[in-house]
DNA sequence: AAACACACCAACCGCTGCCAC
DNA sequence: GGTGGCAGCGGTTGGTGTGTT
């Protein structure tokens, strides 16, 4: 072996951890026009600073267009508890079987409960009951998307519990930002850029990867890449403000989080030669963030198309950090 | 209401297998 | 056959949410 096998990158260069927004943005619209041939090679030339496995990971598990999301069903649980009997551990091979699956979310899912549920079945009569218990996880919500912890729980909880929780009412997964139909939400009108906008990056609703790619994909939006550092300067300045949410512990400040979406959308917008929002609005840019000038004022429909800070999938990671 | 325990999952780490030279 | 570089795989961990006491 001798001295080993030089690791794949520099730890010290390269950012680790959960992946913000940006990134994430910058990963799909890479791989979009130019696809992953090398994944060492990718990161440098998408910009990013990460390792290519890395890369190569949230590409796979996570940001890949033909991911198929939400829930297992009954049927898919029992098919990978049979392949793992017959395979063993052999997660990317027992994922081949379920296309749009990740071998990392097999391997979860086996992990968290299907093990038990086998285990059980396999040493004792209990099987029946713990699988009514597990599988309870199939029955509920398959429609949501990616939102990382916004879905633990509500799997098990009943619908009128899940009510109760705030965090769930405003981030929901299932609740578009924009459909008309929430309840609770302000019905207005949103034009198509504001659309565009938020199904980009879901800032105010929920995180969605597959809007972001249709987004990314869709004809007369065009994402600089490689050219406009402004632009990725600019993403990679909300990863800051987004970070420095604790700091000033500003998700408990709804006036905060309502000037700061505007800000974002304002500075997007004008970024992306949208410029929907007005001049008024864009004056908001050049305050201070923490708090809100006095002629700034939140309408309803601010409200409503940004119910809440955005609940990226690493949410749950850097709110601590 | 607080403290604790448990569940969950995204992401990391290190190993393996394959391929080119 | 040996070596190095790469992608891929599987085990594990860290942090957060949720449930229970």
């Amino acid at each position: 072996m001798g001295k080993g096998r030089a690791p794949c990158c520099d730890k010290s260069q390269v950012k680790r951890g959960p992946w913000s927004p940006s990134e994430d943005l910058r990963l799909i619209t890479f791989i979009q026009k130019h696809g992953h041939d090398n994944w060492r090679a990718l990161p440098k030339q998408a910009g990013l600073l990460r390792c290519g496995k890395s890369c190569r990971l949230r590409w796979i598990n996570y940001l890949r267009p033909d991911l198929k999301r939400g829930n297992f069903t009954k049927e898919e649980e029992e098919t990978i508890i049979k392949l793992h009997e017959a395979l063993g551990n052999k997660w990317s091979k027992i994922a081949n079987h379920f296309p749009g699956r990740t071998d990392n979310e097999i391997k979860n899912v086996w992990n968290t409960h299907l093990k038990k549920r086998w285990s059980f079945k396999d040493g004792n009569s209990h099987g029946e009951e713990l699988s009514s218990i597990t599988s309870s996880s199939s029955s509920s919500s398959t429609s949501f998307t990616t939102c990382g912890k916004q879905n633990i729980g509500v799997e098990k909880v009943e619908d009128s519990q899940r009510a109760k929780d705030p965090r769930e009412e405003q981030t929901s997964c299932s609740v578009s930002s924009y459909d008309s139909n929430s309840s609770g939400a302000v019905e207005v009108p949103i034009r198509p850029e504001e659309q565009i906008m938020d199904s980009l990056l879901q800032y105010g609703g929920p995180y969605d990867v597959n809007n972001m790619l249709q987004e990314v994909n869709k004809p007369g939006l065009e994402i600089p890449l490689e050219a406009d550092v402004d632009f990725w300067n600019m993403l990679d300045g909300l990863d800051s403000v987004q970070v420095g949410h604790d700091q000033v512990d500003a998700r408990e400040s709804s006036n905060f989080i309502q000037v700061e979406n505007k800000k974002w959308l304002c500075y997007l917008e004008t970024e992306l030669g949208l410029d929907a929002m007005g001049e008024e609005n864009r004056e908001v840019l050049t305050k201070d963030a923490v708090v809100a000038p006095e002629n700034f004022q939140c309408q309803p429909e601010d409200v409503a198309y940004f119910p809440m800070w955005p609940s990226w999938p690493h949410d749950h990671n850097s709110a601590s950090k």
